[in-house]
DNA sequence: GCCCTGAATAGTGTCCGACAAACCGACACT
DNA sequence: AGTGTCGGTTTGTCGGACACTATTCAGGGC
């Protein structure tokens, strides 16, 4: 029958709490740094217990929305584009995404930030960049994978960073991170490869200074492109989750929560 | 002094409880769809009080990690595409990203997402593709400038679903949103602006359903670039917020919670 | 007069105990 | 089988309590 019920939803009152203030910060009711008044009086304003108003404010403050200035001053925040990135790279994790899905976004988007880099990017941008190709040398020629990565993963946020432009960093920095977290997986297979990122990574770096976006962009497509043909020599899985969410077999079958408390 | 002293953070008990129970999720020792223990066990097990464990829920329910499948069964879950989205515009918004940085990736990004939908959309893709163009021609036709956008951003969602790929879909969808959010100030300036965009929706959808990733990457790219064109010519700044957060002046300076509470 | 220090204050973090409402499963009934 | 009833269980919310510490402020030292 046609009848299409729409599920009904109790509306708990932290729910309420949490929702109140979060429109009225959308609204601009309550502006960035904006500091709330303290529990009690919240508890006072909306007319519920403390702890109802605590579990809203757990909410808020995972959203990026209020953080604590100090561990009194409860402030309206903006959302850190850090965090932002952290969670979608968790999301996309769980959601188990392929090497395959993620470059073919990343072949595009990268590009594109190294363009707006080049276009954007201030000195102590270019500064933090140099530092990091010195560092990835040094990490190169120490042969030091762990290093590698974490330094490639380093370069790609300070580009994100450098395109002053929120909308693409929050784009591509989760997307940046998984794909290039799967760097560790290829270093073993390919010894040639930190060098010949090295080399591209300071092409980009000096078409940034340079204020040169073509180029920026067009090495960064090769580098793309090249990381792809090493992926697939080293017979690494294109379709398979990239952080598989069950590692592999064999892992402890310990399922359940063991966790000491506190003062562990 | 060479002394750079992180600052040291001290971790309330709910930090500890979601920290543990996130980490047991992301190393799949807890699997999605698996149910939690009550609150009261949790308690237990963690060794803290019920009300320090549900302010540690709470944090994980706005993340989306665990969701209440019923109202008494709570279920390890991998976050909503949905949800993702949502908060990812939400603070787009907030960090008062401007027109031209939008348009900047998605000019970039709507042509690979509608070349990827014309790669991989099934055939209920595709259908739910032409009913909204069906709705799309009848409010054309109308005139009616709301129901334009609204299908217009449910277009856009459609193609970035079928495209099958999360990653492309997370970057995605935030942009689109918050771009094409800004067809409601165009419309009234563009009073053709709806039939454009309806012939090339129409283009693309076919492409699609034909399988054709050139056509439809390309007729996208010209719906962008278009947007752009009509952007400029009604006048709209591509250098300010879309939405801002202070919305202009004159509105009222009631900046303080007014909120009545529960039973209004 | 200004800065430092210590007491007073206020606010958060955590715990305890309690209770109504609802949910869920089991059981009885038709 | 389907429906009604019932009771145990769990959540949502409340009130109160207490330790700890940021913050404030007053008073004393320079």
């Amino acid at each position: 029958m046609g009848l299409r019920p729409r599920p009904i939803q109790v509306s708990k009152a932290y729910e309420q709490v949490s929702a109140q203030l979060e429109s009225q910060i959308l609204e601009g009711r309550l502006l960035p740094g904006e500091q709330l008044p303290g529990e009690v009086e919240l508890a006072a304003l909306f007319g519920v217990n403390r702890s109802t108003v605590r579990e809203g404010i757990r909410r808020l403050e995972s959203e990026g929305l209020v953080r604590r200035a100090s561990p009194r001053k409860l402030v309206v925040s903006t959302p850190k584009a850090r965090e932002l990135a952290s969670r979608n790279t968790r999301a996309l994790r769980m959601l188990e995404v392929t090497f395959d899905q993620l470059w073919r976004v990343a072949v595009e988007i990268e590009p594109l930030a190294a363009e707006l880099a080049a276009r954007n990017a201030t000195d102590a941008d270019v500064a933090k960049l140099r530092a990091n190709q010195a560092r990835m040398a040094k990490a190169t020629e120490a042969r030091d994978d762990r290093a590698v990565v974490r330094l490639d993963l380093e370069y790609h946020s300070i580009i994100s960073e450098a395109t002053k432009n929120p909308a693409l960093a929050l784009a591509q920095e989760p997307i940046g991170i998984l794909l290039y977290s799967g760097l560790e997986a290829l270093l073993p297979h390919l010894p040639q490869a930190p060098a010949r990122q090295l080399e591209a990574h300071g092409r980009v770096i000096d078409a940034v200074a340079m204020g040169d976006p073509d180029v920026a962009r067009d090495w960064t497509l090769r580098h793309a492109v090249d990381f792809r043909r090493g992926y697939i020599m080293a017979g690494l899985p294109m379709d398979a989750p990239i952080a598989p969410l069950v590692p592999a077999a064999g892992a402890k079958a310990a399922r359940e929560i063991t966790t000491p408390p506190r003062d562990a």
